[in-house]
RNA sequence: GCUCGGGUGGCGGAAUUGGUAUACGCGCAACACUUAAAAUGUUGUCUGCGAAAGCGGAUGCGGGUUCGACUCCCGCCCCGAGCACCA
C-alpha cells in the first residue's frame, strides 16, 4: 500500500473529474430534483479564508448525498461582483473595477476548486455580465411599469466615506456596514422602490415557511415591524390644518395632555403663521439637524422639545384645547411623523410630562400613574361614555367615535435603490427635456457600464457616470429629442435578489429564465449561507420572487423553502478573521500541508453547524489521523485468494467481518444517513470514527489472536458513506479496490433494519434513583427474568439488606428502578 | 425594554419520547517501538475522600414535578443574535 498521498491524490482525481464532466446537471432526468445553493460570494480581493468554505462544505455533502439518493442535483455557484466592497477594493488599489472583477474571480475560483466541490461550473454567473444584469434591468423596469418604482427628494442615509446614498438594509448601528462611517442625513433625487407595498405578504408569508429556523422568521418579523392601531386627526384652533397622528392605544385617546410633532414634519411649516416663537423653534430644529442618527434614538431619558407657541390642537371628542410641541423622541420617518401624547400610559411621554410639567391624566386603572406610566390593560376611567369599557374593546369604538381609521404601519422602510457610484447596474431610465421620465425599451437592454478611466465616488450625490458625457447624451426612445440618462447605478443587492433564477437557465437571452425549466427546478430546497443576511438579502429576495410571481415569471411565491444559516469560523483567538488581528487562516495553506479531505472533515467536525467556532489548527491533526486510519485500513482487507484457498465454491458473502461490526456498520449507516439530513456533520463524523476504531483494534467480534479484518463488502460501505465527507480519498481507494466506475455514482448504502435489532441489552438497575448495577441480558427479557438476575448480583442485594422494598418499575430493555424504605 | 437562541471536563463538543451524563476529537500523563526525537500504537484522564474496593458530589444559580431531570415547570444570573424614543 502506497503511502496516503494528499499531494498526489486530490488534484489527479480533480481533473479526472472534470473530464469526465461528472458533475454536470441535467435539465431532464427521470429522476426527483433537488436545488442546492449557497449564497454566493462577492469577489473582493482579500480572497478566501478558512471560514468561507465551512458552507460550501456543507452543500458539497449535502449535495453529493442527494446525488448518491438518485436525485437529479442542482448545485450551482456564481460571483456577486457589483457593490461597494469590490469596487472600493478597486479604487485602494488603483486597478479598473472592471479588470479587478476578473482578477478577483479568478482567485476565488482557484481556492473554491482546490477544495473538491461538485459544483457545475458550466452553470457559473456573474452579476457584472451583461447578459445577466440585462435581466436585472428588465426586472427593473417591470416594477418600474407596475408603478413600484418612484422617484423622491426625501432624506436619505449618506455614507460620507463610501460617498452614496444607503437603504435602511445597508446601516449597522447608524453606521454604514460596509465601512463602519457614521451616516447622515442627506435629501438627495433618488429611486426608490416600494417594498413597503408588500410588507403584509412579507410578513405573512413567513409562517408558511416551516423550515426556516425561527430566529430568521423573528429577525425579519422586527425587521418589517408591523404594528396595528389607529390614525386620529387633531383639528387646529382657528386653522384649516389638521394633525394626523397614528396611535396603537385609541383607547387612551381621553388621556391626551399634548401633541407632539417631529422637528422635521412638514406640518411646522404650514404652521409657522400662526407660531410665535418662530426664531426658536428654527434654532431647535438646527439643533436637532445637527445630531446624528445614533445620537437622536439612542434611548434617552433626557428628551427635549419646544412648545409651538399660539398653536392649540382640539381633542377629537371633548373638543378640548391642547398645546403642540416638537420634539426629537418623535421620528419623522415612522407613522405620520406626529403623536397624540399620553403621559399616563406611555413611558417616553411621561418622561417628557416629568421634565415639561405638563399634565398627566390618569384613563387606565391599574397602576400607579405617581409614580410611573401603566402601559398594560384595564379598564377605562376619566373616559366619558367609554368608561368601564375593557380597554381592548375600547380600541375600536373610540376610534370610531373619534372619527379615525383603523390603519396598520411598518418599520420597514421602502428601498433606497439608487447608488451614486460607478460599480452597479445603470438604472435604464431616461430624463427627457420634454417626455419627463422614459424608461429604456426592453430591446435596447442592456444598458451597458461604460468602461471609464475615473470611476472614484464625486461626492456631489452625482455618480461618476454623470461626467460620462457621450453616454449620458442620449435620445428620447419616444419623441426622438434631446435625453439624458440616469447616472445613478443600482445597489449590489439587486443583482443577487434573483440570481438563484438564472443558474437554472443561466444562457437564455430571451427570457429572465425558461418558464419549463424554472417549474422543474424552483423552488431551492436548501439554501445556506450567513446570518448577516438575514434581514438584507433575504428580504430583498423574497421581495423580488414575490414580485416575479405576480407578474408570472416564476411559479412559486417564496423562493427558498428551506434555510441554513451557518456559525462564522473564527481566528483561533476568538476574533473574527482579520488582516487587521493576523488571524486569517489561508485555506491553500491548509489544502497544502493536510489536504482538501481533511480540511472538509475538519470543519464538518468543529461544532454544530450553525454555531460561531474558532478555528484550530491543533485541533485538525484529529480529522487527519482518522483519514490515515481509513486509508491504512486497504491493508486489512481480507485478501479473495484467502476466501479461495479455503474452498473454490465459497463466496465472499460468506466471510464477515464479525458479528459486532456488522451491528455497528449499519447502525453508522443510519447516523449517517439521519445526521447529513439535519446538518449534524459533526455527529455524523463522530460516528465514522467509532466504526473505524472498531474496524482497526477489534475485528471479527471480540476474538483475539486473530488478524485484523474487514471484508471488502464492508470496506465499500464505509467508502461510500464517507465519498460525501471525503471526495478524494474515497475516489482514490475505491480504484485502488478495482473499481472502473467512480465511487461518486454509487448509490448511497442502505441499513438494513434487523441488523440493528440487538439481541442482547443492557439493563441498569437504579435503587431510589441512584444507578447501582449494570449487566447484560438477551433482548426482550421479562421483568422476572431481569429481576432473578438483579437480586443475585452483590452490588444490588446489599442496598436490599434490612430494608424494604417499596416498589418496583421495569422499563423493558432498559431500567429496572426499586425503591425501598 | 421586547423577541429568539444558548450556558455540560483543561478545550471543541455528545446525550432518542425524561432512563448508565461527559460519546467523538484535541490536549495532558504513562508505557511500547526508537541510539534519540518525530510519527504510530496501547492504557489512563469530571471532581472530593480513600492505598484499594468503594462511597459521595457535579450539566449557570435557587426552587418544583418524578422512582428517576442536561432534558419538563416556576423564579433569577450570565453570554450571543435581532429590533428599539416605532407612538
Amino acid at each position: 500500500m502506497k503511502e496516503y498521498n494528499h499531494l498526489r491524490i486530490e488534484p489527479k482525481w480533480r481533473k479526472i473529474w472534470e473530464k469526465k464532466g461528472i458533475n454536470k446537471t441535467l435539465d431532464k432526468t427521470n429522476k426527483p430534483k433537488f436545488y442546492i445553493l449557497d449564497m454566493f460570494p462577492y469577489p473582493s480581493g482579500q480572497g478566501l479564508h478558512v471560514g468561507h468554505p465551512r458552507g460550501f462544505v456543507a452543500t458539497d455533502i449535502y449535495s453529493r448525498f442527494k446525488k448518491m439518493n438518485g436525485f437529479n442535483v442542482l448545485h450551482p455557484m456564481g460571483w456577486d461582483a457589483f457593490g461597494l466592497p469590490a469596487e472600493n477594493y478597486a479604487i485602494k488599489m488603483k486597478v479598473n473595477p472592471m479588470l479587478m472583477d476578473k482578477l478577483n474571480v479568478k482567485r476565488y475560483k482557484e481556492q473554491i476548486s482546490i477544495l473538491g466541490l461538485n459544483y457545475d461550473w458550466t452553470r457559473e454567473i456573474n452579476t457584472t455580465d451583461p447578459n445577466y444584469y440585462k435581466w436585472t434591468q428588465w426586472a427593473f423596469l417591470q416594477m418600474y411599469k407596475k408603478g413600484l418604482v418612484v422617484e423622491s427628494d426625501e432624506p436619505i442615509n449618506w455614507c460620507p466615506s463610501c460617498k452614496t446614498g444607503l437603504a435602511n438594509e445597508d446601516l449597522e448601528d447608524g453606521k454604514c456596514e460596509r465601512c463602519g462611517t457614521t451616516i447622515e442625513k442627506k435629501p438627495l433625487r433618488q429611486w426608490v422602490i416600494k417594498i413597503t407595498d408588500y410588507a403584509d405578504r412579507l410578513l405573512a408569508d413567513l409562517d408558511e415557511l416551516k423550515d426556516w429556523p425561527e430566529n430568521i422568521k423573528e429577525s425579519q418579523r422586527n425587521w418589517i415591524g408591523r404594528s396595528e392601531g389607529s390614525e386620529l386627526w387633531f383639528n387646529i384652533v382657528h386653522s384649516e390644518e389638521k394633525i394626523r397622528v397614528f396611535t396603537t392605544r385609541p383607547d387612551t385617546l381621553f388621556g391626551v395632555t399634548y401633541i407632539v410633532l417631529a422637528p422635521e414634519n412638514k406640518l411646522v411649516d404650514e404652521l409657522k403663521p400662526f407660531i410665535k416663537n418662530w426664531p426658536e423653534v428654527e434654532k431647535y430644529r438646527d439643533e436637532v439637524k445637527k445630531k446624528t442618527e445614533i445620537e437622536r434614538t439612542t434611548v434617552d431619558k433626557n428628551k427635549t422639545g419646544l412648545l409651538l407657541e399660539g398653536v392649540e390642537a382640539k381633542h377629537p371628542i371633548t373638543k378640548e384645547k391642547i398645546p403642540v410641541f416638537i420634539a426629537d423622541y418623535v421620528l419623522n420617518n415612522y407613522g405620520t411623523g406626529a403623536v397624540m401624547a399620553v403621559p399616563a400610559h406611555d413611558e417616553r411621554d411621561f418622561a417628557f410630562a416629568k421634565k415639561y410639567n405638563l399634565a398627566i391624566k390618569e384613563v387606565i386603572s391599574g397602576g400607579n400613574i405617581e409614580k410611573e406610566a401603566y402601559t398594560r390593560s384595564g379598564i377605562l376611567i376619566n373616559s366619558g361614555e367609554f368608561d368601564d369599557l375593557d380597554n381592548e374593546e375600547a380600541k375600536t369604538k373610540i376610534t370610531d367615535a373619534a372619527d379615525g381609521e383603523k390603519k396598520v404601519t411598518y418599520k420597514l422602510k421602502d428601498w433606497v435603490f439608487s447608488r451614486q457610484r460607478y460599480w452597479g447596474e445603470p438604472i435604464p431610465l431616461i430624463h427627457c427635456e420634454n417626455c419627463g421620465v422614459v424608461p429604456v425599451p426592453e430591446k435596447d437592454l442592456p444598458v451597458k457600464l461604460p468602461k471609464v478611466k475615473f470611476y472614484e465616488p464625486t461626492g456631489t450625490g452625482e455618480s461618476p457616470l454623470a461626467a460620462i458625457t457621450k453616454w449620458v447624451n442620449t435620445k428620447c426612445p419616444v419623441c426622438k429629442g434631446k435625453a439624458k440618462r440616469e447616472t445613478n447605478t443600482m445597489p449590489q443587492w439587486a443583482g443577487s435578489s434573483w440570481y438563484y433564477l438564472r443558474y437554472i437557465d443561466p444562457k437564455n437571452k430571451k427570457a429572465l429564465v425558461d418558464k419549463k425549466k424554472e417549474k422543474y427546478w424552483s423552488p431551492i430546497d436548501l439554501y445556506v449561507g450567513g446570518g448577516e443576511h438575514n434581514t438584507r438579502h433575504l428580504i430583498y429576495a423574497r421581495f423580488w420572487h414575490k414580485f416575479l410571481f405576480d407578474i408570472g415569471i416564476v411559479n412559486y411565491k417564496e423562493p427558498f423553502m428551506k434555510l441554513m444559516n451557518l456559525g462564522m469560523i473564527l481566528g483561533s483567538d476568538g476574533r473574527k478573521m482579520s488582516k487587521r488581528w493576523g488571524n486569517v487562516v489561508n485555506p491553500d495553506d491548509v489544502v497544502k500541508n493536510v489536504g482538501a479531505d481533511t480540511l472538509r472533515v475538519y470543519e464538518s467536525f468543529m461544532g454544530p453547524f450553525d454555531q460561531e467556532i474558532a478555528w484550530s489548527t491543533d485541533n485538525m491533526v484529529g480529522s487527519r489521523r482518522f483519514l490515515d486510519k481509513v486509508w491504512k485500513l486497504q491493508d486489512k482487507v481480507i485478501k479473495k485468494k484467502k476466501v479461495e484457498n479455503k474452498s473454490a465454491k465459497l463466496s465472499e458473502t460468506e466471510t464477515s467481518t464479525g458479528k459486532e461490526f456488522e451491528i455497528l456498520l449499519h447502525k453508522t449507516i443510519k447516523k449517517v444517513t439521519d445526521d447529513i439530513l439535519n446538518f449534524s456533520f459533526n455527529t455524523a463524523i463522530s460516528a465514522f470514527m467509532i466504526l473505524v476504531n472498531f474496524a482497526e483494534t477489534r475485528p471479527n467480534g471480540c476474538s483475539s489472536g486473530r488478524e485484523t479484518e474487514i471484508t471488502k463488502s464492508d470496506y465499500e460501505i464505509i467508502l461510500k458513506l464517507l465519498a460525501p465527507f471525503t471526495p478524494h480519498m474515497a475516489e482514490e481507494i475505491w480504484a485502488n479496490l478495482g473499481h472502473k466506475k467512480s465511487i461518486h455514482l454509487e448509490k448511497w448504502p442502505k441499513y438494513d433494519e434487523e441488523k440493528l435489532v440487538l439481541e442482547k441489552i443492557i439493563i441498569s438497575v437504579q435503587i431510589n434513583g441512584k444507578p447501582r448495577a449494570t449487566f447484560e441480558m438477551p433482548i426482550k427479557s421479562t421483568q422476572g427474568e431481569v429481576e432473578k438476575i438483579a437480586f443475585s448480583k452483590e452490588e444490588v442485594s446489599k442496598w436490599l439488606v434490612g430494608k424494604k422494598i417499596l416498589k418496583k418499575m421495569f422499563i423493558k430493555e432498559k431500567i429496572l428502578a426499586i425503591i425501598t424504605n
